[in-house]
DNA sequence: TACAGTAACCAATTCTTGATTGGTTCGGCA
DNA sequence: TGCCGAACCAATCAAGAATTGGTTACTGTA
């Protein structure tokens, strides 16, 4: 343990920089492989490096692997999961957006409402829906929240939702969304955070609750 | 291209099935591979298959590849906005984590706490720091909001934060982290979902004005 | 001339194989 | 009991071969 220290100290110790392996380190130091190994072990619980098999032993803080691609997540992750993240994010992206949202940002919203109102076919409904979270998003005026949301949205839309729609071939006028959607804006419009927030999280209560029954039909 | 049409139509047509490599298929419908690729353009232009060098030409449509490029996002935006994307999206984080979290999670927070609270530089403390929190998001047991937190951190750590901080070269005992640290672990081994993230909203709201008056310190 | 077929080549990608490396187990030994 | 040595395992990496869509040049035919 002592000898590990000492030989740490005297080598260079900038972050990411990789040990030697651990069959060389023990007969460098004149130790066994099991005494290296619980000394490793005890600095690796510190937080002062990192091991993986097959790659080595590493200076510094484990690297969060930072997931570019969209299908690695979606690949790991399924519906359900996706959904409770929605419930959890986007109504504070909503919050955000009322506090910040321009009159054109608004504008923009209602207009995404009035298409996918009129939308003839699921398509373009889910279209019309799309372009709505999206305008909202930018109007929290936040980079970094867009990009979240952005993420979010992506893994949504690739993750397999089994292709889960009822039969009709286009949104009945009714649809559940239009109301909700209208009050998200509203509440935003009025600039009530918590309105926008609660708004959007009862929405998204109810595509679950839909996304559901529609799972359950389909056994 | 009547006979790639008629070969596509005998076929199981699922989206994302590989066809044959463009060789064997000019072998199997009898034409040359020159007036196979110009039927199978018009198909890539119609949008009902893609087609990639060293992979192969698939149904469907071309995935989305959305690059998350943390340094492109990085690149537009400021730490005010990423602070402000923490103190809403970290809070829900903590939340989820007060609810799904297991033993073995909160033992590990308390131990990363521990080793920030005994770090003798400021990188050690937030080497402590940072596997806390990433700890923590791992407890929602949500791969997308752990995802979603790697791509908050990473744009945190890119964006530049002008190298603040107080000339003491070591975390004082009585650091404000500490406590609110404990506070949050606290609430989340006690399954209080409103406090778990009502601790994480204060931690971060200190963090938040301690940045702010070393900015200002440094004009 | 115009156009289709053939072959060859290019670059991106995947597959294959062997070596490396951290993690683990088992027997020997003091 | 505790440590050492050796072997083995699974994940990873590295390098080369094979595959595949994209492109070009040449030939033959009408």
């Amino acid at each position: 343990m002592t000898q590990l220290r000492a030989y740490l100290a005297q080598q260079e110790l900038s972050a990411n920089t990789r040990l030697p392996p651990e069959r060389e380190l023990c007969d460098l130091l004149g130790v066994s492989r099991g005494e290296l190994r619980k000394a490793l072990a005890v600095l690796e619980r510190n937080g002062e490096l990192w091991r993986h098999v097959g790659k080595g032993t590493f200076i510094g803080s484990r690297p969060v692997e930072v997931i570019s691609n969209i299908g690695a997540i979606a690949g790991q992750t399924n519906p359900r999961e996706v959904m409770r993240a929605r419930l959890l994010i986007e109504p504070q992206i909503a919050r955000e957006a009322a506090l910040n949202a321009s009159a054109e940002d608004i504008s923009e919203m209602r207009h995404c409402m009035e298409a996918s109102r009129n939308a003839d076919t699921w398509r373009h409904y889910e279209n019309g829906d799309n372009r709505l979270h999206r305008t909202l998003a930018e109007a929290s005026r936040n980079t970094v929240l867009v990009a979240l949301f952005d993420t979010l949205n992506a893994v949504r839309r690739t993750v397999v939702w089994g292709r889960l729609r009822d039969k009709s071939d286009r949104p009945p006028a009714d649809h559940h969304s239009f109301a909700e959607h209208d009050a998200i804006v509203q509440a935003i419009e009025e600039r009530d955070l918590d309105g926008a927030a609660a708004a959007m999280y009862r929405h998204l209560s109810t595509v679950q609750r839909n996304l559901l029954e529609l799972r359950q039909a389909a056994e």
